[in-house]
DNA sequence: CACGCAATGTAGCATATGCTACGGATGAAG
DNA sequence: CTTCATCCGTAGCATATGCTACATTGCGTG
């Protein structure tokens, strides 16, 4: 056998694959991130939140909406009934302002580059789950030395 | 009826609705993308590239590896034969290079910016592929600027 | 050139997130 | 209080991406 490459995974391998499973992570809560904020935004704006609202502010279904919602709900951050309105459980309160405080340091951020408006919400919208505590900061930095 | 909210969708969450859209369109081509690009790398490093060589870039199984590398033949990316060696496409290559330089950018975006290394590759694996050609643009521009 | 291990493929399962079609619940208006 | 449009839930389907277990191929070694 000429063995050019080592059966197991290298130490270099792990590190190259520790990204990858960062990512796969951060998708992992991208919905919960991004339905908490939308329920606490809804509910500011128009005083309740309901399946529709959510469908119409994602552009799916009401399905796909309801299906997500009950999961949300096992998982501890939405509370609701049938046919009834989405609220934030504490928990989700907590979640949603955290990722909506995120997401518009990334947003700020964006624009501060030169980026324009529209461009910067969709970019940021996709963006915002993949920045680190660190990453985050460094961004805080740009905005208030920058600035 | 005391129609507070339009039944149909307004203009304003149309606009809100579109960058979830373009995310989620972002996350469909977002394994491609990273396909390729593990690929050509290693092919670049190791002369070939073998499913148990993707496997262990993304740390995922074989199986995984397998199914993806067949779709992305389909699609005209990759190509291959059973038991054989995974090459690029022309178009393969083509997405691979343009995805390769705009992780790049983004790396040493992030890197200018004060984040550590470790952070920053972490980071840029998610960013990249949400970075819109506007925004990388702004990333060049900052980078000949600040650096 | 036969053997056996490593690599790859296949079967079958799970979860997450999309959809359409259809049926039941709610509540505003008469 | 009935009616009926709207909202919501459920059934059933599709795709993408994870997994384990098992079958098969291929190749280096003896
Ligand atoms: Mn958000
Ligand atoms: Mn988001
Ligand atoms: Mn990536
Ligand atoms: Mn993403």
């Amino acid at each position: 056998m000429t063995k050019k490459t080592p059966k197991t995974t290298s130490k270099k391998s792990k590190e190259r694959s520790e990204p990858h499973a960062r990512t796969r992570a951060a998708h992992a809560q991208e919905t919960a991130e991004d339905y908490v904020e939308a329920v606490f935004d809804t509910v500011q704006e128009k005083g309740e939140c309901r399946v529709l609202d959510l469908a119409r502010h994602f552009a799916v279904s009401h399905v796909t909406v309801s299906r997500i919602v009950g999961r949300l709900k096992q998982e501890g951050l939405l509370e609701t009934a049938p046919y009834r309105p989405i609220t934030l459980t504490a928990k989700g309160n907590r979640l949603a302002k955290r990722s909506k405080k995120r997401h518009q340091i990334v947003l700020e951020f964006l624009l501060s580059l030169g980026v324009d408006q529209k461009t910067a919400e969709i970019d940021s919208e996709g963006i915002e789950h993949h920045v680190s505590e660190a990453t985050l900061a460094a961004m805080k930095r740009h905005l208030k030395t920058r600035h």
